[in-house]
DNA sequence: TTTAATGTTAATGTTTGGTTAATGCATTAA
DNA sequence: TTAATGCATTAACCAAACATTAACATTAAA
């Protein structure tokens, strides 16, 4: 039997940026149900089953934070997806406290959402399914083999990478444009959490970043006490 | 009888280069079936059985991470390949302008391409059936005879090789351009796995390494830890 | 401003691999 | 019967790869 595309629910008060958004992602090959308000949004959220939730943070009646506690009161584990005007950094961590996956500012690249979506929907997929049949991975101008261990950038000789090299960079690549935790990586990556484990991961960091700077759109982002962000500039 | 046609599943979107690649794989004697996007390769899957995939991981719609999740879901067995690299259908791409009865000819990438294939139904063919179908290996220049233990390059006389010599060019010749584990070739070829038969298999990479200095396009590069890779550049 | 976290380079110690030569053992030729 | 040969293993030494730790600079947060 074909299987299903995965579905969306998508909140967002802006009637015109909404339907263009839900036609773009029906294009994608989404199946998305659109609602116009929080009260909305909520009702459809009950009364079907979501891969998937992408709520506009500035709605009357209900904003998103709000909704998005509703929707974690009856779903633990469902990723969701703000959308926001305003690029406060207190917006970004309010939004992190809630348990969102991911944080986008708007008007954006819906190339970028696309990659962040497809980006939480592998994650939740090789969390259920260990077996990984993907090491192969397209950072920005790089390509990254995790299997055989080098990175290459067209014109210059792959470099061979590590194994910590390796683990930590394809551990940044399977949460692109997200937040790969620190404390993750550590316990992943090193077994153990401590200041050594720690300061060694940085070590790394640095490694990667020299090795990542032929690409001037790759870059790998620090955030404050909580982890790193490897992001692709279009 | 006569020995059938491999039946090869090829799932790229791009009309040119999937065109070309089918004929490249039809002149070399595989049965091949084109589909042009992840949706039509996954319904030509269903329909028919094939003894390998080739998927482009860059398509619209379902890329090819996503079609091999729904492939290995209804087959555990069948192998497959990723096409990834960008640079390697352009070199296709160059290969063919230069000439529709030369393209064949040219050190392109499809080579490897196809090394790569005969490779995997190799690894295949040994795992149900324990003798060996096949015994002889181009690599780069040189030839490989694995049933009269010789190896032959152009203007050369042939170079007599010893059980053990053979036995590890034959296995670096089966996982060409992929890693041959360390611990894989211990087993199989040493049926024991320890610091001295590991020290005894490196004195036979070194061996090996000379044997094949004749021609500079062809190198056993190493996985440190892992274990040993044939390339053959082009 | 003071502390904690991160960026970066270098030094250190360990493991793994590259290579040549010596050794041991079996088979073959004289 | 003995010497020569072929082969695989073991030894020995060196180089490369790796991960960690140290040291000091910089930046962010409280």
């Amino acid at each position: 039997m074909e299987k299903e595309s995965k579905k969306i629910l998508l909140v967002e008060d802006d009637q015109n940026f909404g339907a263009i958004l839900k036609d773009y992602l029906l294009l994608n090959d989404f199946d998305v149900t659109l609602a116009k308000n929080g009260m909305e949004g909520f009702e459809k959220f009950k009364k079907d089953t979501f891969d998937l939730c992408i709520l506009d943070v500035m709605m009357p009646y209900k904003d998103g934070y709000t909704l998005a506690k509703e929707i974690r009161e009856k779903n633990k584990e469902i990723p969701i997806v703000f959308l926001t005007a305003k690029a406060m950094k207190e917006d970004v961590l309010k939004g992190y406290k809630v348990g969102a996956d991911d944080y986008l500012n708007k008007p954006f690249d819906s190339e970028v959402l696309l990659m962040k979506i497809k980006a939480i929907m592998q994650r939740k997929a090789s969390e259920t399914k260990p077996e990984n049949i993907q090491f192969e991975f397209q950072i920005g101008q790089f390509h990254l083999n995790s299997k055989l261990r080098f990175l290459s950038f067209p014109g210059n000789e792959p470099i061979k990478l590590s194994p910590k090299e390796n683990e930590l960079l394809k551990m940044l690549a399977v949460y692109v444009e997200d937040l790969m935790p620190r404390e993750l990586a550590l316990t992943k990556i090193w077994r153990d959490d401590n200041y050594f484990t720690s300061r060694s991961m940085d070590v790394y960091i640095a490694k990667l970043r020299k090795y990542l700077k032929d690409d001037p759109n790759v870059e790998i982002l620090n955030i404050h006490g909580e982890g790193f962000r490897l992001v692709v500039k279009k």
